[in-house]
DNA sequence: TGTACATCAGTGAACGCGCGTTCACTGATGTAC
DNA sequence: TGTACATCAGTGAACGCGCGTTCACTGATGTAC
């Protein structure tokens, strides 16, 4: 499995960073940090990616910036801001590792295999970051609390297109492809979207749970198959 | 939409109990309890209706229980072990919801059409149950902590099997019947799951949430023809 | 080019909170004689 | 039928923990003159 592209700021945890506290607080040349908004987001999303949502401890995250934990306020109103952030970066990773997916198409197919690819480009690598990226997953499509950025529709990637919309697009080429049937098209997504969506879940939390990365491969195909002939 | 069926004890929270505490504790005629493990069960159980499994809180369970706090160590082991009795009884919850819907369908329909109605019937009530009690269900199918009764079957209802269980049986008969060929049948739970689950999901916390109830059935019964068909 | 000053990013200390859990105890129950 | 006693369910008090958040502060930066 081919590791899910995403931007420099998303790399691991690095070493210098402890990893439950006990070091004081990393020593800083500067009295000014430089830019402790990003370092304050870059680490909740590695607390992220290891803990899922949970773990995003704004704490935890000025400890890792090298700051006291009030610094914090300077960038973000409070927790749940920077929450926020953290899911919106996620969900953007999540968009463009469906575009690094979709991108991989062959431009030579023809048009009806073409679009039928793209949907399975963009339900492959659902599955594909649910698996590598666990944690970032979770943080991405966890329940929102009640008062949360409700509203907003969700960080896209590259092209604009936040995961949803990006499946919607996907569909969208497969009628116009003529491999679906426009009155079946509105709503498909919702279709679509249950079963990759259930899927990754029940490998990485349900009875699949450990399940190996070949073998779950397999079954999303198989799953793939059945809502391409069940559309 | 139909309550779902389960046990007195799953009744919803008595406005005796309060919401947060203030109250010392409730009066107690007897200085034993009688009852306290099933008390703390129950509390445990209220509480995961209304918050999901995070809010199965040991001390708040106590509190309504009308208890001193470490009481609960006579009876569980410690929080995890509470949650996990919660989760079982959570579980069997959606078994019996399963079920009690299964029992619903004709027994006069032909075979093949009996089979049909009983997978449904399978998926109908998961996806009732999902927006019924959202807080019970999201306790039942919560990722498990590293550290859990994993290997357990997971608590059945009536019948003795649990609900994936369940599904494996309703589509065995799909199999008996001839709705579906058997070199298909292997691995066919995890399908149907998938997508049963995925909608249930997006349907509680995803895009779909504030969906109303028959739209949510509606899209339901899309989402079931798909499986048909694509299985 | 040099100095005064406003800005505001990060500091230091502290808060109250609710949690899970441990300790030594007390007193109701039920069994043995 | 009555009494002594062991059991053990629930008490009372306390712990350490880490969290989010607030307060008044300090000192580096960059702008205006």
């Amino acid at each position: 499995m081919d590791s899910v592209h995403m931007h420099a700021f998303m790399t691991r945890r690095s070493p210098a960073s402890p990893p439950v506290a006990a070091t004081p607080r990393p020593a800083r040349s500067t009295y000014r940090h430089g830019d402790l908004r990003r370092a304050l987001l870059e680490a909740g999303i590695a607390l992220a990616r290891d803990g899922g949502p949970d773990a995003v401890v704004l704490r935890e995250a000025t400890r890792r910036a090298g700051v006291v934990p009030n610094a914090a306020y300077r960038h973000f109103a409070g927790r749940p801001e920077l929450l926020a952030a953290v899911r919106a970066a996620a969900l953007a990773a999540v968009a463009e590792a469906m575009e690094a997916e979709i991108a991989g198409v062959p431009a030579t197919l023809p048009p009806l295999a073409q679009a039928r690819a793209t949907v399975r480009a963009v339900g492959t690598a659902y599955m594909r970051f649910a698996l590598a990226e666990t944690g970032l997953f979770r943080t991405a499509f966890a329940p929102a609390g009640p008062v949360e950025g409700d509203a907003d529709p969700a960080k896209a990637g590259r092209s604009g297109l936040n995961p949803f919309q990006l499946l919607g697009a996907a569909l969208d080429r497969l009628v116009e492809a003529g491999a679906m049937p426009p009155e079946r098209r509105p709503g498909a997504e919702y279709l679509a979207w249950s079963a990759v969506h259930g899927m990754a879940l029940l490998v990485i939390d349900g009875p699949l749970r450990g399940i190996d990365g070949a073998a779950a491969q397999a079954l999303g195909q198989r799953l793939l198959d059945m809502v391409e002939r069940g559309l």
